[in-house]
RNA sequence: GCUGCUAUAGUGUAGACCGGCCAAUCAUCCCGGCCUUUCACGCCGGGGACUGGGGUUCAAAUCCCCAUAGCAGCACCA
């Protein structure tokens, strides 16, 4: 074929060789190629229908304070709203009695807060128990749902052999009287439960004439007095479209509830939101799961929910990681579908980021050893900056009185180290390792000596401090003057960003945030 | 087991829909060096990946098939 023949020929040519030849021939072909490959998208990619504005939501179980599984969720969502514009709605979804920690209603509303969600609205799905029972006897009166008194294993074998089971065959009408029946308290927990008609022959058995509502008798619910409670698959449809949520962005853990909620949305006439999946995420070293972390809390494992061990926002925020820093990461780790492990590392790097520049150095000696220098010219005072890049910023000031905390790994004897912003000194051997001798002022000398500039207290002009890192606490000294940044992150030279928690008199307290 | 989704360096991500510009992006990480009174920051250099096997095609990270692995769901939880 000529054809075959000609694209063999161009084919020999090196690709520059045919860009040059393209555009002899065909200029304007050759501009559209590079147009193609060369939309490079910045970011997230884009939600298909949001040009003109989206309603998006944060829907989680208040059961226990925020981890950075929800922050994934609630930034994602966030971020859309932020870029198209539109409705943020923190929705509670508390209809599960048994899952439901009082507490939770205010701290997922501080973690929230913390994260600086976009939230225009705020609704509880315990308000809306009403609304739900009304939707569903409309579901009954079409045909679409029936009141199922089997048992959950006779009916779940049914279900795996794709047959219905017999109380679907009942009319609308005896179904909404057995509706009426169960929220008047006439059955007990367990006894029924409303399923939605979908294909019984459903591909994924998850799917098949799944449940709506159902009885739940105890415990009381914290907010409103009820029995009957909706499941999630129920209550979510019906509220994504009563708020007009246009796009909904979830784990791939609700692929099968996607199936289940299209059945009602379809019953109903209504149009789905647009529906995108991100993968599964794992944390290296931390269970996000509340229940387990829960469970180590009660157990006395952790010391509450902002153990610094655990993935909770408010451990996190505790050791200086900034809300600004986890949205960057969860933004760059974006929708993906692939399953993840995400690395602190990764995390640590957008914190750095952020806290490098506005944290203040300060000397931190862990376990320290104390050195005599008595030959060293004693009325010094070492005047250290607050930041190496910022000297505006201004100085601390460590008064030389003639000895000073070093910390202990430090210590190499024989050898020379150079005291920061001091001067140099030399340790003896053996017995004679913590009597140091003053070894002159040269910076110089120090570098050429290759002798390691160490962080020094002066003990006279010190305060004890605990520094609490994850796999265990670091006692040494620091100087008094962290007390100034309580509260906030500052760098401990040579050891890491640290976030100052408590400062008295007697004790600095800090948390380990990273290196 | 069944139903489905995914597979790019240690980690995260771009490229994949529309096959050639990919000897594969960026960040992190690791290793050198420079800068620097911190092992921080900054700068320079280096390291490291298309899961495997077939197929289609002049051409495959990209399309198709199979295998393998991981994950999710199979609740009267969310």
């Amino acid at each position: 074929m000529l054809t075959n023949a000609i694209v063999k020929e161009v084919s020999r040519l090196s690709p520059e060789k045919q860009k040059e030849e393209l555009a002899q021939v065909a200029p304007r072909l050759l501009e559209e190629l590079s147009l193609t490959k060369e939309h490079v998208k910045a970011g997230l990619p884009a939600l298909e229908g949001a040009e003109n504005g989206v309603v998006m939501r944060f829907a989680p179980n208040p059961s226990g304070p925020l981890h950075l599984g929800h922050a994934r969720a609630a930034l994602l969502n966030d971020a859309y709203v932020r870029r198209y514009g539109g409705k943020y709605i923190l929705r509670i979804e508390d209809t599960d009695p048994r899952r439901v920690d009082p507490d939770a209603y205010t701290t997922v509303r501080e973690d929230c807060t913390w994260l600086d969600l976009v939230i225009d609205e705020i609704v509880f799905q315990s308000d809306r128990l009403d609304t739900y029972n009304e939707y569903a006897r409309n579901l009954i009166s079409i045909g679409g749902a029936y009141v199922c008194t089997c048992e959950a294993d006779q009916f779940r074998e049914l279900k795996l052999a794709k047959r219905a089971c017999p109380c679907r065959e009942i009319s609308p009408e005896k179904n909404l009287e057995l509706f009426e029946a169960m929220l008047n308290g006439e059955y007990g927990e367990g006894e029924v439960t409303l399923r939605v008609k979908t294909d019984i022959e459903h591909p994924d058995p998850a799917v098949r004439d799944f449940s709506a509502l159902r009885i739940v008798s105890s415990p009381p619910h914290p907010r409103v007095d009820a029995t009957v409670f909706p499941l999630m698959n129920f209550s979510v449809a019906i509220d994504d479209h009563l708020l007009g949520v246009t796009h909904v962005i979830r784990g791939k853990d609700h692929i099968a509830n996607t199936a289940r909620q299209r059945y009602i949305f379809d019953y109903f006439g209504w149009k789905p939101p647009v529906y995108r999946h991100y993968g599964r995420m794992g944390i290296e070293g931390v269970v996000l799961s509340t229940s387990q972390m829960k469970a180590g809390i009660a157990d006395g494992i952790y010391t509450g929910w902002d153990d610094i061990r655990l993935g909770t926002l408010r451990a996190i925020a505790r050791r200086g990681i900034t809300p600004e820093a986890v949205r960057n990461a969860v933004l760059e780790i974006g929708i993906g579908e692939t399953d993840i492990s995400f690395s602190w590392e990764n995390l640590y790097a957008k914190n750095r980021d952020i806290v490098d520049p506005v944290a203040n150095r300060y000397s931190f000696v862990p376990d320290p050893v104390l050195l005599e220098i008595a030959d060293a010219p004693c009325g010094f005072v070492a005047q250290a900056m607050l930041h190496p890049n910022d000297p505006s910023r201004g100085y601390r000031n460590l008064p030389f009185d003639g000895s000073v905390f070093i910390p202990k790994a430090d210590l190499v004897c024989p050898g020379m180290i150079r005291l920061k912003d001091l001067f140099n000194i030399r340790l003896g051997e053996g017995k004679d390792c913590l009597v140091a001798t003053f070894a002159g002022k040269s910076l110089d000398e120090a570098r050429k000596a290759k002798a390691p500039i160490v962080q020094w207290v002066p003990p006279e002009h010190t305060i004890p401090c605990v520094l609490h890192k994850p796999d265990g606490d670091m006692k040494g000294y620091c100087e008094p003057m962290v007390a100034l940044d309580a509260g906030k992150v500052v760098q401990f030279e040579r050891v890491g960003f640290v976030r100052i928690e408590k400062a008295t008199a007697m004790l600095i307290e800090a948390y380990w945030g990273h290196r």
